[in-house]
DNA sequence: CCCCCAATTTTGTCCTGGACAAAACCCTCT
DNA sequence: AGAGGGTTTTGTCCAGGACAAAATTGGGGG
């Protein structure tokens, strides 16, 4: 059992990984093949990594991420690096649109970890055009527009995780102080194992349960057959699985398939999320929602098809 | 690139991890040594697991963080492992004395995916008792109790999601309703990147900011030298961390000692949760806390050292 | 011109089997 | 009973080879 944490501030593999994300199988292979990083060893010949590889190897995956080919940037040299943080830069600012969002004051805030500034534009927000205005035209851009300002390398990840957390504590608050007759139908939600951004099923639940719906959270990463026992335990009519732009398609593709034949019929699936490609709409009984506004929509129709003539539709 | 879902359903060896958390290092070494699990294998010879080696590992696991030896369980034949829980039962039942917890009642809520029955019973003793009491005496409770009829095999895994989604909802919604005059410390809160459960983290912040603390919370799985960065910019006065049971000591420890040396002296560490071992008192500058009932005591402890005449301590 | 399909390159993950240090355990001696 | 020292257990690391999936490139054909 090797130490991670080292006197003179060198990192072993497994420190590494977990400071980055990345594999250490990936990290050996890279350093094989590409020569960086390249880690001094201990007596016992154990790689002892600098900080300094750990902040370079951070920006590579972040690159990485966005669509570079870790080829050209693991051989590329620091400057190199910083042409194609520079093209980034300019690539992202030009196409992010932002609404009516005041970006600057909320990435403001977000850098001081200003917790009231963050509230108090959710409450305003709330107050002056409700609560699923507050999902669909607040928080839906601001994701955006922070996933971008992350990889311009202008907030951290631990800005990042401030941002999720205030956002994911103010509408379970707001969810937990909201309570409606309850009506059909009966909603799981949760993501497959892979998948752990719980974010994006919670604005799907805020937005499903402000129209009357029972919901039933699991939260993220649910193994496959975890969520057939429980969809039909609960007797859930439609399970709700959320998906971000990171998801693999086809892995997406193979489980959604696999879910929906271990279901009766008479469950619907419901896919979204950035990751929520077309093609899954493919599927007979999965349905695809293209963007967090049409949730009611999709809802409303829902129980047309099930209810052609009860109150409940009118209930919204 | 090898993928993990497979239509006849086994697992790779990264699903495996993913499932079980056990490292695949560990997996492949336990394979070797005590011819368990012995996995399958694909035309590329590479290893695929049954669901069935996944439940198993699971318990294993979840009897290795109870401190049995990994040797005793991996050499245990099926008749073993039962006379090992039922041990188990006794030695649990005997310990855990339910006190006034209705534990049958809720495990039954919980096996119906029973939302309102839940959150009935939160709100009652939040009304009854108050929300500090709600925590330590309901939910840390309820907590044990869960973890061990887990073990017992009585709940499954989304049975177990279920019910941390439904704490995390309530608590969250609690906290976001309630505003205190705001005073001193500021308290970051997070855990380390191996440690996920959150809603250790969560329980702390609720106890804290109950008594006005200024909490910011980064949830679970922040980078080291990003909690150290994030401290700074936060101004914090107090940097918290939770561990469970299952986090080793030997991490907790090495993560714990390279934080400290990172930070300045006039910021404190807090640790809790099941696995923060008395060892980490050790470290000078690093308080342990006990137990979750113990934190409104750590509170004012810290605000009578640091504001010996101040009314803040008169604030509780 | 664009779209689709096949060949090629890139890339991440898996494999084996050996090694070793830290942790846990066990035994002895005070 | 507690401290100290030896032994066993256990998790993590290493090298370097292999290979399949993904991404890219290079044609044709509509």
């Amino acid at each position: 059992m090797k130490h991670d944490a080292n006197g003179s501030g060198r990192l072993t593999i497994s420190a590494v990984e977990r400071e980055t994300g990345l594999p250490k199988d990936t990290l050996r292979v890279w350093e094989r093949r590409y020569g960086f990083p390249q880690p001094a060893r201990d007596e016992a010949g154990e790689r002892l990594y600098t900080q300094e590889d750990v902040n370079r190897l951070r920006l590579i995956r972040r690159l990485i991420d966005h669509g570079w080919r870790p080829g050209k940037l693991l051989a590329a040299s620091e400057a190199d690096l910083q042409r194609i943080i520079e093209a980034e830069r300019v690539a992202s600012t030009s196409v992010a649109p932002d609404g009516g969002v005041p970006t600057d004051e909320v990435l403001a805030a977000i850098r001081r970890h200003d917790v009231p500034a963050l509230r108090d534009l959710f409450q305003r927000t709330l107050l002056e055009r409700g609560l699923q205005a507050l999902v669909s035209d607040l928080v839906a851009p601001l994701n955006v527009v922070i996933g971008e300002a992350w990889i311009r390398g202008e907030l951290g990840v631990p800005e990042e995780h401030f941002y999720t957390e205030q956002v994911q504590s103010f509408l379970r608050g707001t969810l937990a102080g909201y309570t409606r007759p309850a009506a059909p139908p009966r909603i799981l939600l949760t993501t497959l194992p892979e998948e752990e951004h719980g974010l994006g099923l919670l604005m799907v639940e805020v937005m499903l349960a402000s129209e009357g719906a029972q919901c039933c959270s699991l939260g993220p990463r649910m193994p496959l057959t975890d969520i057939r026992t429980s969809a039909l335990t609960s007797a859930a009519d439609i399970v709700a699985l959320s998906f971000s732009a990171a998801y693999p398609l086809r892995l997406a593709l193979a489980g959604v398939r696999t879910l929906r034949d271990s279901l009766p019929d008479t469950v619907d699936i419901w896919v979204g999320g950035a990751g929520a490609h077309e093609r899954l709409a493919g599927i007979p009984g999965v349905s695809v929602i293209g963007a967090i506004r049409s949730v009611p929509d999709a809802l409303a129709e829902w129980r047309a098809a099930r209810f052609p003539d009860s109150s409940i539709v009118a209930l919204n």
